[in-house]
DNA sequence: TTGCTAACCGGAACAGCGTTCCGTATCGTT
DNA sequence: AACGATACGGAACGCTGTTCCGGTTAGCAA
């Protein structure tokens, strides 16, 4: 669990509050209405003045580039309780098809990445930095049960994952078929 | 030389004068400040009135596709008059530098392009339908004449000299180098 | 418990954007 | 020369991100 800000001074409760709220508001507008959404939609659905939010994210990038680290976070740490809950490649079909959500909520943010914005420069990294991991100790488990084949990168399978879900706004279970079939490509090579 | 706007009925000469002007001011403060521009700045620039910029182009889309058009144009019109006036190889290596100029305006098009607004869905195939004749005539004549081998593909060589500029802002004579470079590279394989 | 102050909150206000509207001026024709 | 269609300029509109500040509240000290 690693938490969004690191916020030196300890903070007040009220504050603490606010951030939270807005970090989910702001993560929901930015699924249904892609990440130009307008900030008081924003501050409207947290509940929330715009000063609220500005205080604690003083440009609109910043809040953008806060919701991305939460939501990766949030998507990491789903890895350990899949691997103690089920069985090691099933484990890693549910996490790659949460993966998969969190990637089909991220409209409009590639285009930021490349916008030049320097809030921005730390967020591939922090991308690898909490995915590959997760993904590795998932495909090390199934590796180890011997179910799958050992010479997958996980990093060429969460790009393979994420280009599978973008073009796709949101269709039937099609992403879901696609991932199983790369699950099946998996097993295919298994000793 | 093809025309930016197809125009049905016949247009009244200010009017004509109006788009002209928009046009080339247009394409000035794009090369400036990038396709991002305020609208307000071009209009100053041209000396007109925001009505008459969204009278002949009702969206700003608009106005940028029908520039990238008429830039499209003046690049790829410019091949012939090089052709008659160089020798093959000589032609061909100014004619890329022309492109280079023409790509180094073209400052957050590319982010434009993947915006989805569908006034620049015909444009990536205008761009194929001028640009690359242009490229093969000249190729075409420098291969004839034995001095460059046979086997490039104009599309190819576009967008790597392209991907050659894109990258480099402004500065020294870098981008004519590495053109100079790639024909090099051509030269090679001549028989 | 009470009181105080630094931290925080809400929302009105500002500047700048794309776009629309309309009274006025101009073109091209009769 | 006069008239209608067409085009012009720029003020005005609605929306945006962002700033500002008077009022409120949390959390500590007495």
């Amino acid at each position: 669990m690693t938490d969004a800000e690191p916020s030196r001074p300890r903070l007040r409760a009220d504050a603490r509050r606010s951030i939270d709220t807005l970090l989910t508001a702001a993560a929901e507008v930015f699924a249904e209405s892609g990440v130009d959404a307008p900030v008081r939609q924003i501050t409207a659905r947290a509940g929330v003045g715009a000063g609220t939010l500005y205080r604690h994210f003083p440009q609109r990038s910043d809040l953008i580039a806060a919701v991305f680290r939460h939501e990766v976070d949030a998507c990491a740490d789903t890895a350990p309780a899949l691997a103690a809950g089920h069985a090691p490649v099933e484990a890693l079909r549910l996490w790659l098809l949460r993966f998969t959500h969190f990637i089909a909520t991220k409209r409009g943010l590639s285009a930021a990445l490349h916008s030049g914005d320097p809030a921005y420069d730390s967020l591939p990294s922090y991308f690898q930095l909490r995915l590959v991991p997760a993904l590795e100790d998932l495909l090390g488990a199934a590796a180890e049960s011997g179910e799958i084949r050992t010479d997958t990168d996980p990093n060429d399978l969460l790009r393979a994952v994420a280009n599978l879900t973008l073009p796709a706004q949101d269709d039937d279970g099609h992403t879901g078929r696609m991932v199983g079939l790369l699950l099946d490509g998996l097993r295919y090579g298994a000793p």
